[in-house]
DNA sequence: TGAAATACCTATTAGTTCGAGGTATCTTCG
DNA sequence: CGAAGATACCTCGAACTAATAGGTATTTCA
């Protein structure tokens, strides 16, 4: 991993472009910029980063794409199959108990 | 990364280290135990995690260790520098930032 | 006309966690 | 006494994956 975002990113780019495409199918443009906004500016993935993790996805069956004409340009728009929202929910548990363990051990004051 | 924690985990290792030793000086083999207790069982990192990221530490000054012999077994004692306390503050910081907005994009219930 | 935004994509680099394996001493138990 | 297990250190190789940079093409707006 080459830093940027920094530290702490793995595995959190799968998770928001699940969580974000539980809701409503999206394309990619439009989950780069969604995924800005839900975050609060909080976290920032380019399209090298989304794209992958798209096509990624896809292939291992957790997204399905369909591609629509919007005015000459192509969007390829994602959905969550069964499969996806299993590996969401896999996802987000997990990111609860680290995200837990990870707050319970700072918590222990050091003041 | 090989998974088992699994994801989430990038980061965690060298933060959790420089939280604990802040507090008190320790060495490698009590850091693994100790990990698992402050997480309450959530993370628990090998040895194989730990004393490489520990000698990283150090080389890049964030760490400065001294052997102690305890009862013909050797110890090496770790204690965080100034640039160790500063990095563990930017640490903070970062995880903050992501764990804020990874919480934040997960709220928008899906229901 | 030219710049910026939209929209897609890939290859390379680099950082790092994890598992397995290895040495050696001390303690405990049968 | 001998064996097993805990203590304590360490390294190597494999696997994963985020980030950067670069590339194409169309539409919109000054």
């Amino acid at each position: 991993m080459a830093q940027s975002n920094p530290p702490f990113m793995s595995g959190v780019p799968e998770l928001l472009l699940l969580r974000l495409l539980d809701d409503k199918e999206m394309y990619g443009y439009e989950l780069v910029r969604s995924i800005r906004d839900v975050t609060n500016e909080a976290i920032s993935l380019g399209e090298g980063v989304i794209y992958p993790v798209l096509h990624s996805l896809e292939r291992n069956g957790s997204l399905k794409s369909k591609r629509k004409a919007v005015g000459g340009r192509t969007r390829v728009y994602y959905a969550v199959t069964k499969k996806g929202r299993d590996r969401l929910a896999k996802l987000q548990s997990d990111w609860a108990r680290i995200q837990g363990g990870v707050s319970t051990a700072l918590e222990g004051a050091s003041a």
